[in-house]
Order: structure tokens, then sequence, then C-alpha cells
DNA sequence: CGATAAATTGAACTCTATCAATAGGTGTGG
DNA sequence: CCACACCTATTGATAGAGTTCAATTTATCG
């Protein structure tokens, strides 16, 4: 059983057999931490770096109207801050969104890391993973109406958690709260519960007792206009690019041609 | 008067002169592209990078429903992807909103600047800026209402283009139609229009013939509830962190408390 | 079992979209 | 220089999506 970091990594890179020993050495300062704790805070400059190994988490922004803007979901094997160290500081908050077992990994052994031009690479395509992921998400919530939201959520959901091997048959945890779920797509809590109601009175999914269903994959995809895509899986580097092939909406129709 | 892409790196590192040298050698190939066009498609691999001289471009993600949403703006000195080779596939589309100028860098000198460990920590610096932008972006679109979203937007291109020397005294130009700005904050032009007779009501902003004015920049941030931080100008590196210190609102109140 | 958090429901209200029509601007060809 | 075409901005009326408030029910946990 592979730690979740190098299971990911392995999904799209090659890596050497000394890579994945130094990606097993770091795992060993693991500790637990309780929901709903901050990890880091906006304006900390944090001196270490954090692997989550069990647990959901995610970045987010408050803002002075008292609602905060969950920004991603951080599932076992994200790296919370790789490369904080550029920046300096951190312009958001990361917090446990369920407790969490995560491993801190000391700037040292960060460097470590990245001396290996493999590792190197393939924790940059992490990052710019997450970009793209964001892209999305600006997407999602700028463009699309309520139940969309919650359907293309489902499917990124689904599709990353099955990469870590934490979905099966079209089901898998998700122990979050409709208030959190709002917080992430840009809605009221009592609004989500609405949205999910008519999912489920539509036969698309059952979110019930912290658990997702997905009982229509196919029409959820498109409900949803879900193009996987943006996830990178199996782009470039690995030959096992299997993972979610089968939740996807073909091509994207070509819009209007800009003359 | 040095190049946008020297202007905004020295902005926030220091370079040795060798550096700025093989900046400015790259400045050949230059071109010219029409308002509205496609320079990189979803889905290609593309071969080489482009910069930004002169003139506004976006990035931006097409729905099946007709709908774009812009994901960010490319302004004078900003890469257009640095490091897609990693990712090896465009997941969005990268179009010019007005008549641009660009430079075309090919991936032989991108390996020679990412060979320079100050010029590939810079750019990278860049991309992680970008990201932290396109957070803030999703909080914009996700927790804000309209006014505030336009506000918000008008501050931070403002310290944006002020960075590159294309805006002062609290103007600039703003070339772009009122339906792209929709595209851009998830508004539809129709409520963009009307959002902005408010805010000019109000005596904030005026919007005339594509040239924007502040009309009062501390009230317009209180608004915005915009924080200068996320574009994070002067961390770490450079001594010179002057650049619209006045465009912002102080610290964010601290929320509740997790416990 | 009681206490607290989460989910659910209904009604009223707000913001934003849609539709449709008008006015303003800009550029082109005659 | 004018007229026409086209794009952008503006306005009004109406509909819809999502929010707010408040109350109730259902889980969850010690």
């Amino acid at each position: 059983m592979p730690n979740p970091l190098s299971r990911k990594l392995l999904s799209v890179a090659t890596l050497p057999p000394s890579d994945i020993e130094l990606l097993d050495m770091i795992f060993d300062q693991r500790f637990e931490a309780p929901a709903h704790t901050n990890l880091i805070n906006e304006g900390d400059a944090p001196a270490c770096i954090h692997l989550i190994t069990d647990g959901f988490a995610c970045r987010s922004k408050g803002l002075s109207s008292g609602r905060r803007q969950i920004v991603s979901y951080l599932v076992p094997g994200d790296l919370c801050d790789a490369h904080v160290r550029i920046l300096g500081r951190m312009d958001h908050t990361i917090s446990t969104l369920t407790d969490c077992t995560l491993v801190r990994i000391s700037q040292t052994h960060m460097d470590q890391i990245m001396e290996r031009p493999s590792l190197a690479r393939a924790m940059w395509w992490s990052t710019l993973v997450e970009e793209s992921v964001l892209r999305e998400w600006l997407v999602n919530v700028g463009s699309r109406p309520a139940k969309q939201r919650l359907a293309h959520l489902f499917c990124e959901l689904y599709v990353r958690l099955r990469a870590v091997g934490l979905a099966q048959d079209h089901s898998y945890s998700l122990p979050l709260t409709q208030h959190e779920l709002g917080e992430t797509v840009g809605l009221t809590s009592v609004h989500v519960n609405r949205a999910l109601q008519a999912m489920r009175a539509e036969g698309l999914i059952v979110l019930h007792q912290k658990e997702l269903e997905i009982l229509d994959p196919a029409r959820l995809v498109e409900v949803a206009g879900f193009h996987i895509a943006y996830l990178h899986f199996g782009t470039r580097h690995g030959p096992d690019s299997s993972v979610g092939t089968e939740l996807d909406a073909g091509p994207e129709p070509r819009r209007k041609k800009v003359p």
C-alpha cells in the first residue's frame, strides 16, 4: 500500500525507486488535527509543509461580511503548500474540514525533494494542476446555476478521490455539511439543500449520512458539463491514464469562432 | 525604458545584469495580433510561449451554454504560459481582448531562462501570484454582489497596471466592453451596466470611452473589500514594495475563531 | 436522554437575468 | 461629408434564481 503522495505522483510520472524511497522517508512525523482547525492562517510565513494523509481540508478566504469562500479542497495525497517559500506569506487560510491526519515535512526535506529532477517536476505538475482546478472552479461559480455547480463538484471529487483509492462504484464518503458545500460553490446552505433535493428527485445522486452515491453517472456528467481534461490525469508522463476515463462528457462543442 | 517583463520581475526580485540582458535578448520576434484573436486554444499543446508587450488579453473557458468565463487578464509584462510544457496540454483558451503586440519566446529561450536560478525563481513567483489572483477572483465571483465585484476588479487592475506604468492618478485605460466585464465577474452586460451607473451615481468611479477614473479611491477600496496582500508585491525579495501601497484597506477583521 | 449541530421547510424579499426596444458611436463606402 | 451597418451602451418591464428569516424536524454525540 503506497503512501498517498507517491501514489498520486506515480499516477502521472514515472519515478525512480530512489525517489519513492525518499518520499517514504518523510513519512514519520505524522500527527492528527481535529475537524475545524486552522493549520495555517492568512498572513503567516509558515516554516514547514503539510501533507494530508487522511481526512478533508480546505483553503479558504474570509470576508469582512463574515462569509468565507472555500477556494479548494485538500484530500489525501495533497500537499498544503509545496511552494510557500517563494511567495513568503500565505494569502489564504488552510483549515481541516474533518479530523485529519497529516505529515509535517520540514523545509530541509522539501529541499531534498526539489533537488531530484523528476520529483521537482512532479511537484510542479501538482501545483499547476491545482491552478487548473482553480480556473474550473471559477467557471463553476461564475457561470453555472446551483444544481450544475454541485453536480460539477461531485464529478470532480469522484475522479480525484478515486485516484487515491477513496471512491468506488460511483460512491464515496463526503464528510461535509451543506453549509460547507455552500461555502464552496458560492451558495447558501438553504439553497444547497433544495438543489440537492432536486437532484435526488431527478435520480441523479443521493447524499445521505455523509455518503454520496452517484445514481446516474452519465447524466450527472452531462448536467454538470464536466470535462475531465482540466484535471490533467495521465497527461504527458505516465502510460496509465485510465483513471476516471469513464467519467467525462466528450469534447465541448465549439463556440462561435472569433474572427 | 525597460521591457515589461524585466520591469515586472525586478519589482519583486533582484536580478543580476546578465539575467536582464538575457531577458532583453528575447525581445526580437515581436508580432501583432488584432483584437479578439485566439492565441492558443483549449486542447492545444503549444510549442512556444507568449509575452504580452502591449494590449489586453485573457484566459477563458467556454461553456456549452455559449457563455464563456474569463478566468484571468493578461496585461503587458505577463507571460501567457511559462510552464505549459509540464502539463502538456492547454486546459483553457488565450485570446486577445484588444489589439496586442506580443513576443514569442521559443522553448529554447525559455529553457535558458529557467537555467538561471534567480530568473527561474522569479518566473515561478509570477505563476504563484497568478494562482493567488485566481483564488481572489473565485472569492470575488463566489461571495460578492455585483457592485463589489466590479469595484474589486477595478482596484486590482489599478495596482497591476500601475506596476507596469500603465496607470497614473487613479485612472487608466480599460479597453473592455461591458459584456467582457460581465464575462469576467460572472454577470450580464445589462447588470454590469446598471452596477456601473450606480457606482458613478455614488461618486466612486467613472468609466467613459474606455477610460476608467477612480473618483474616490478610499471608498472604492472599502466597498470592494480590497486587500492588496494577495498580489504579493514586494514580498520577500525586493526592497521596493511601495507600489500600490496606497490602495489597500487595512487588515481584515478577524472572523469568529474556529475552536 | 438531553444538548447541540445539521437538515428541512415555508414565505417574503432581493438580486440578477432575460427580453425587447431605443439611443449612441464608430467605421466604411459612396 | 453623409448614409448605412454594426456594435456597444442604455432603459424598462418582467421573470427567475437565490437569499434571508424563522420555525421545525432530524441527526449526532457525550
